[in-house]
DNA sequence: CTTTTTCATGATAATCCCATGACATAAATG
DNA sequence: CATTTATGTCATGGGATTATCATGAAAAAG
């Protein structure tokens, strides 16, 4: 799956610019606009990577590593500073951020860091049965085969995996896959399940009766 | 081509050390005992990476990153340092510096970390089906003839083949090769899909709807 | 300046995803 | 077993998305 990003930020127009910019290199992007509400949002939506500024209010940088490090959370942090004293970037450091970088900096800067990072902790393949799915770029591969997966398709199976052996009622499923705003039925889950089943075997896809359906590992 | 390695290190004994072990294993280096040197070097040798100390007289090793990345060089750096102090390696690198070693190394460890670099580097040709395209002078060739691109061609296959395998939308397609202030219409992306798959071929460019596109390779 | 190539736009045709509903089947309930 | 409820399956058309072409402006080449 694509990449989640948290960017903790105060300043909203760093905020959007950073969003917009992470986006278009197509990673997700949560937002926190302070420190608090930053910890809150590390904690609870598992992100892979946080850009963190220093300075904001409320809490800034320095407790929210501090935090989240003594919480034992070890997501990859890089932080935004724009002091220039070399103390910060050491303390920020000893607290447990993995890079440091100044502002003003390039936006190529930040991405190639951010792509630097990433791919020493993330994993691009996930595999389920005799499949591998490619998170990155969406490809499945069946026996060295490749299968072609709709958009649609391609967001459920994200969707379940990232609910692997969970069971998950419909309206869940809409809401990650369709979003909230939806005002379909349920049948049209029914039939993308039917789709899904045909090309990653039933055994992937047991129903539960009553409850939902639940994407099997086997792992 | 042989690769071209520059070793920018001061201690006569290191430098004869890495020279043996890097021809042995086929580089050709160049050498410089200190940073002034070293700067020279790498501006008229155009080598392939450079491998820095950071401890040298008349010019320390981050005046050099910070020299050469100021010009718009671009040359995979590999900093060596004897300090243990993460601040330099976060200096280091946010200078420009590629990729970080501590003295004392192994030289198997370096060796493994130029072979890599240089992996990622050196390769001009960039092939899928039967076709070539050189990243440097973007000549795209196939069964041996060339096939004349425009301008935005050129940028939008390399574009595409810095994302392989991804979809990506148009918003990004227009993003990375007319840049983020350009207002054009989405149908224009559309028409230069179009030409680039008259002339690569359509099983190269599959559309992913309701998402953007996805340069396959086949490798 | 003329010719040629490249690029952007809009109109139109072709495509195909996917939402819906009808119906079949299976499971639960009594 | 009959009834009810939930899920599986299929066919189909609408409608959003994409493919393609023609056109003219703009830029580059001659």
């Amino acid at each position: 799956m694509k990449a989640k990003i948290l960017v903790v930020e105060d300043d909203k127009h760093i905020q959007m610019g950073l969003k917009k910019s992470l986006e278009l290199e197509g990673y997700h992007v949560e937002q926190a606009f302070d420190g608090e509400d930053g910890a809150y949002i590390a904690r609870t939506e598992n992100p892979d990577l946080i850009i963190l500024d220093i300075m904001m209010p409320f809490m800034n940088g320095f407790e929210v590593i501090s935090d989240l490090r003594g919480e034992g959370i070890d997501t990859p942090i890089l932080v935004l500073s724009a002091r220039t004293e070399t103390q910060d970037k050491v303390r920020g450091i000893r607290l447990g951020a993995d890079d440091y970088i100044e502002k003003p900096f390039s936006i190529d800067e930040l991405l190639a860091r951010v792509e630097r990072k990433l791919n020493l902790s993330m994993k691009e393949e996930f595999c389920f049965g005799s499949f591998s799915f490619n998170q990155k770029t969406s490809q499945l591969i069946k026996d060295s085969v490749e299968i072609s997966l709709s958009s649609k398709e391609i967001k459920m199976l994200n969707f379940f995996i990232s609910r692997k052996d969970q069971v998950v009622s419909r309206d869940q499923i809409i809401q990650g896959v369709w979003g909230h705003h939806y005002e379909g039925t349920d049948r049209t889950v029914d039939n993308f399940i039917l789709g899904l089943r045909k090309k990653i075997g039933k055994e992937h896809l047991s129903t539960v009766r009553g409850m939902g359906y639940r994407f099997v590992t086997n792992s």
